[in-house]
DNA sequence: TATTGTTATACTCTATAACTATA
DNA sequence: TATAGTTATAGAGTATAACAATA
């Protein structure tokens, strides 16, 4: 008998792609790219002193999200204000708008995701979630 | 009220990324790419008749699982004959040393897996691994 | 003319390392 | 000299389209 099952890998990897092909048309829509959204999220979390410090939480290099951060400044999404007491970092925070565009998109991508899990009994549906989360909160 | 938590994705990428880490260390000590691992599951549940099929049934391009194919086949691992009906078609199958690395890589990879679950606990940990299945199977 | 497999091309992502400006 | 940010370069992965061989 035993355990006869898929890679985990194997059954999350097609759930994720076909989870980003749902955002992909949203943040389209809100003219936010996906490492954008990523930014947005975890500025309207908490500010972030160093860009560095940014990339790290959002795992990404340093050198990647300097494109994203210039258009989001440039939307007016998000602030980028030298450090007064040391002008080599840059202060980050969202915007009034940028919080408004990241909770916009965010209830879209909730809802579309919320399909996804249609096949699953309402009971399990909850489950999956809540278990997921307790994956995500133990890392 | 609220549903007030991270994306699906934002919280299942990671959780894939980790697991490929994990992943990528055994593939390697048995000289199988990603991509020849997902090639030997898919051959070691059904023979195929068309190298189009096997890329669409493992999401992949027709084009890109060639040079996985020269390398699987060169090591032995799969069979890539001529359809003598259609000489275009190649017909695709595991060898029996195919199928013992392939059982291999997996008991390993499956192994290494239960290490992302031990935060949760026992039950969470089965029940996670039960709807995953079924969501897996839903598509 | 259509289809299978293959090769070639270009495009996107990413990682690394050089560069500048501050300290 | 060390660090934050930026830019440049190269590499991997992927998608698209052209191509050769069969049908």
């Amino acid at each position: 008998m035993a355990t006869e099952r898929p890679d985990l890998a194997a059954m999350l990897y097609p759930l994720v792609r076909e989870l980003i092909a749902l955002e992909l048309p949203v943040l389209a829509a809100h003219d936010v790219s996906m490492w954008g959204y990523s930014v947005l999220t975890a500025l309207d979390d908490t500010p972030v002193r160093t860009q560095a410090a940014l990339a790290e939480a959002i795992g990404a290099d340093k050198s990647r999200i300097i494109g994203t951060l210039d258009e989001l400044q440039q939307a007016g999404l998000i602030e980028r204000t030298p450090d007064p007491a040391d002008r080599r970092a840059r202060l980050l925070s969202i915007t009034p708008q940028g919080r408004r565009v990241r909770r916009t998109v965010r209830k879209e991508i909730q809802a579309q995701e919320e399909q996804v899990l249609t096949s699953l009994a309402p009971a399990d549906r909850k489950t999956f979630v809540r278990i997921l989360q307790e994956l995500h909160d133990a890392r």
